[in-house]
DNA sequence: GGCAGACTGGATCGTCAAGTCCAGAACACG
DNA sequence: CGTGTTCTGGACTTGACGATCCAGTCTGCC
């Protein structure tokens, strides 16, 4: 009964049916949050029922925490591909998040940081997971400013772990305020100010 | 009946009711959120009937509205008063908002950058009303960081605009970073590693 | 002092979303 | 095959919350 809503022990259509649900479930939070989206609304979404999702999934705070997860995951994987290690990669990757924030407008601000607004007061379990997250994505960071630290590519007296959770803030809050106006402009201005002070050389 | 929800044509004692409803609704939407407050329990927690509450606001979104104005407000007060335009004010300020993080171990966050993830998305009025308290805010920032660039504080080559901006982002991020993972460290680096290379001589 | 409008109390209603239940279909595995 | 488990469908219950209503009291002003 317990491990029915465990990933564990599900066949092949099984998982599929909860990843569904679970991506189903990501579209709908990053879009309205997580107050206003409906267990009815993910199961029209998915194209599931109520005692297919309940199977899945002990209550809600459940499906929240599967979102979380997913969200994290999606987040670390995509900025370790990024491969900021270098002068070049940091530039790509600057574009990368800049272009994004400005294509949508702000809309939706970061995907995991969006969540903390909702989550870290009334979901113990939620804001665990995101605390979590949060640390892989900074571990990130921090091991390529130690890589561009070795090139020299950083200013003096720089500390690449200190400067990796600046600027993990700075990105969080330029997304936070790009969201808010519905303008990418503060987030391209911190981000930019925040590396021209700290990057020798390139970096824009 | 429109006139009804206004401010204005209320006597002492109805101003009275309705500052009352505000700040007890101010105070649950900072512990909890927006979406897990309810009417029920700002009316217990001011002491008023339903229909006292209703008559003072249209809707719940009404009061929500009127917790923005009222949390913009006292964030732009604060700032202003803080007087952070010389090297002694900015450490000052620094020191303030650092040890209130500490005090209460990141909880909350910042009174008005954790309504955005809560509202921008879905309340318009209220995103638009929280982008204007972040533009007033950041002009204070704007100004005081003028003052600094006028004294000789400033690193050479930074324009204090874009770094008021980018100072707002960091203090959000950091507030973001400090909520989620329930210290305030994070914050207290992103700030200090900003000041430290923006900032000449003080601040740390 | 009286009247118009501001203000108050609390019972009540309608809606809607979370979660339950049970019966049956599909599937893995021997 | 066939049997036990996993999976699926959808109607139903329950409770909470936002919002309404109406009957009345206070307050400021002429």
């Amino acid at each position: 009964m317990a491990a029915a809503h465990e990933p564990a022990g599900l066949t092949a259509k099984g998982a599929r049916t909860r990843a569904r649900i679970v991506d189903a479930a990501v579209a709908l939070v990053q879009r309205q949050g997580v107050a206003e989206t409906t267990v009815g609304e993910v199961k029209n979404s998915a194209g599931v029922s109520s005692s297919q999702l309940y199977h899945y999934f002990a209550d809600k705070g459940a499906l929240v925490q599967a979102v979380v997860e997913r969200q994290a995951e999606l987040i670390v994987a995509t900025q370790e591909r990024a491969g900021m290690g270098t002068l070049e990669g940091l530039q790509v990757w600057r574009d990368g998040v800049v272009a994004h924030a400005r294509e949508v407008a702000g809309v939706g601000g970061c995907p995991l940081g969006h969540l903390v607004g909702q989550l870290a007061e009334t979901d113990e379990n939620a804001r665990a997971e995101l605390a979590e997250g949060f640390r892989r994505w900074a571990a990130t960071l921090r091991q390529a400013l130690h890589d561009l630290h070795r090139a020299g590519h950083l200013a003096s007296g720089v500390d690449p772990d200190s400067l990796g959770d600046t600027l993990l803030a700075t990105l969080q809050g330029g997304l936070l305020l790009a969201q808010v106006e519905r303008d990418a402009t503060p987030l391209e201005t911190a981000l930019d100010t925040l590396l021209a002070l700290a990057v020798r050389d390139g970096a824009r």
